[in-house]
DNA sequence: GAAGACGTACGATTATCGTCGTAGGAAGAG
DNA sequence: CTCTTCCTACGACGATAATCGTACGTCTTC
């Protein structure tokens, strides 16, 4: 069994227009991503192509434009990128990595409230 | 003023080593990273001669063997990673990464207690 | 002072990424 | 039927990354 391949920026991007829309084309993935950047048509295509190689989405393909979806669930694929900034910043450790996403005070009060309901959850299945 | 720039993986690998040494020499970084992977030196002496080109270290080279040292604070380049992943993958939200990196239930209690700490210092200084 | 060890500099190589242009086929408009 | 539009496929190109080999200078040791 081959590696679980990590997206790279521009599949992420991808990725996260695929999560919001659950299955999408290449046309209206390029309205997505155009609104925050300007990006050629075929570009988005090409990264489509290159993900499908990679087994990171699958299409169906039964009609003329393709139908595009993620082909691994959304939580696995966050969860793997976390898991790796934290192993290769953090020696693995989620304390430090917290550290860093609440500095500078940019978490809102209902943002932290929630955190710490999963930390209640957590400690709960730990305790 | 130009953009920081981000450190790569194998900058990441040096850096860990800087960070825990303070400063170094090629050699000792070497021995470091063969720790865990084989490595060539002159594969690390190019490192980090590129990363003393884009200003990720500094060196001291009035001995023989130069002297490096990380040239941005350690919190400034962790907490650059993390709010670009945060960016990236979670639509800036630090409670979506949150979910993720407790997941798994692989953080010990003694860390989960650190997170608390951490929390209830953002609420403070948030209410 | 010659030989080997140790150090830096730097070009070369291979792979990957992001981006686009062009080719060519199918669908729809007139 | 023909023209235009929409779609996919795919090669190409520049940039960056990661790695190493080679060149070459400086200590050290006999």
């Amino acid at each position: 069994m081959s590696h679980r391949p990590m997206p790279t920026d521009a599949e992420l991007a991808v990725l996260r227009c695929l999560w919001a829309r659950g299955t999408a084309t290449v046309r209206q993935l390029h309205e997505d991503l155009t609104q925050e950047r300007d990006l050629g048509y075929t570009t988005v295509l090409k990264t489509l192509q290159v993900m499908l190689e990679k087994g990171l989405v699958a299409r169906d393909d039964s009609e003329r434009s393709h139908v595009y979806r993620a082909a691994i669930p959304e939580n696995d694929t966050k969860g793997q990128l976390v898991s790796d900034l934290m192993t290769k910043a953090f020696g693995g450790s989620a304390q430090q990595l917290m550290v860093h996403a609440l500095r500078g005070g940019k978490t809102s009060k209902r943002e932290l409230d929630a955190i710490q309901l999963l930390l209640d959850d957590a400690r709960k299945g730990r305790s």
